[in-house]
DNA sequence: TAAATCTGTTCCATTATGCGGGATTGTACT
DNA sequence: AGTACAATCCCGCATAATGGAACAGATTTA
């Protein structure tokens, strides 16, 4: 399986250039890539070329370019979300040891867009694309306990079809998990959804407060959650801010340094 | 001025991938591209390997990876604004003819953080990295505009320092002003930063319907602006428009498709 | 003001490096 | 089993990238 240097190389700069964001000139990132100064000016020369860095009007240090950001931009939220939350759920499944997805609300379903896994003799499922109802899943209750009451009562109307051993299809039963929910900001599932399958769902705000997202944290029950269930729930909602900072972080955060 | 080919085609494909958010296959990239199989099937592993493209859990299509998101993360919110901006602008300087700025409140100041220069015999000053009081540029003019009343009062209590032959002076001139802008969204300035040079600036807002940064047109008096003022008045708003659309994108905004 | 010391770019001989046609393997569908 | 398509691997070839050295600006120092 070879690799192609130059391209290794340009995303070494990349990454340099990103991290310093006051900008660097040719010979300090040559420093920091161990290469020497004319193949770092040619390849700076090329991604210039390509708008993935750009010189600073003034002191010609390099930035990172609209061509880098031009390639997020295209995508749609969902997929951005993904991107921008993958990092943290990669922390989060080391640190617990299990698989982590990411789920969005879609209507009246849960959907299922993202999936960390932990590797181990015994896994769970790869949810990712999975459109499952709301009442029948964790991440599903947290979105419809998201939602105002009128709206809640008018979905407890329809039938709810049970999907595993301890779907709540009682609608005051569900009501009364809702309302832990709210009070509590997560929702745990015992083997409910499938026979030695314990799941924990977090909500992930925006600026707004509005649940755009859910953290989902799987394991099989004879090993999850261990320890404390407290102490599971605190690590994931951490994360679940974090993603919300940097969700911030675009569009509404003013942090101004110079 | 030489270039290096492989990073050249390694943004090519990144451009095809990422116009194409549901994924694509080698062969579709290979033909998009133009180039064969093989050479493309390295180039995507290479990619892989730095997490610039991931791959689809299921079908193995390839997507834009969280490397690419994580040069952008990084970056300041600021400079996020600017390579988020810079296109827009960018069609808006060639559809007026002029350069344009953009700006963001600093406390008390208005600081000028990007310009997309118009080239042409006669330009306007690159005010990029400048740093001016609120009252005396019309940007300035439009982030005090947005604040409330009780801080508008606070901020003319002070000296309002002339710095051009028009700057408004007088507190009551200026609160007329301020109450001007409020309602029309943008403000005009002839001559009275500097003679002979005329510009106008609207208000880029987000998702929370802040006022984050400014669109600011600087030209010459003696051409601009050209034609109707109302017109020009319209293209920037419309684009301080689609700005907005992509901070949205970002932060807040729901779409789900599939 | 000339020497010194930075900076970034260009040149060009060298060869490692990336190239791509074709073979191979893997997967899906009949 | 057989077809059809996908993606990857192989490997000889030569092109394309490399990097040392020379060059050209800019800024600092004496």
């Amino acid at each position: 399986m070879s690799s192609v240097q130059s391209i290794e190389r340009a995303f070494a700069i990349l990454d340099v250039v990103a991290a310093h964001p006051q900008g660097l000139g040719v010979t300090e990132i040559a420093a920091r890539v161990g290469l020497p100064k004319s193949t770092v000016s040619r390849l700076l020369g090329t991604l210039e070329g390509l708008t993935a860095v750009s010189r600073h009007h003034k002191n010609d240090y390099f930035q990172i370019g609209s061509g880098v950001m031009s390639l997020v931009v295209r995508l749609p939220f969902q997929q951005n979300l993904v991107l921008l939350a993958r990092p943290f759920l990669l922390r989060l499944a080391e640190q617990i040891g299990e698989d982590v997805g990411l789920c969005i609300p879609d209507g009246d379903s849960a959907f299922y867009v993202d999936q960390v896994r932990h590797d181990g003799a015994v896994q769970v499922k790869d949810w990712t694309g999975a459109r499952l109802p709301l009442h029948v899943v964790t991440s599903g209750r947290l979105f419809l306990a998201a939602r105002p009451d009128r709206q809640v009562e008018r979905y407890l109307k329809r039938p709810l079809t049970p999907y595993g051993p301890g779907t709540p299809t009682d609608p005051a039963q569900l009501w009364q998990r809702l309302r832990h929910i709210r009070e509590t900001g997560y929702d745990w599932s015992l083997e409910e959804f499938a026979p030695g399958l314990n799941a924990l769902a977090v909500p992930v705000q925006n600026g707004a407060d509005e649940v755009v997202a859910s953290i989902t944290l799987f394991g099989p029950s004879f090993r999850f959650p261990a320890g404390e269930p407290a102490a599971v729930v605190q690590v994931a909602q951490q994360t679940a801010g974090q993603i919300r900072e940097q969700l911030l972080a675009f569009g509404q955060k003013m942090e101004i340094g110079d």
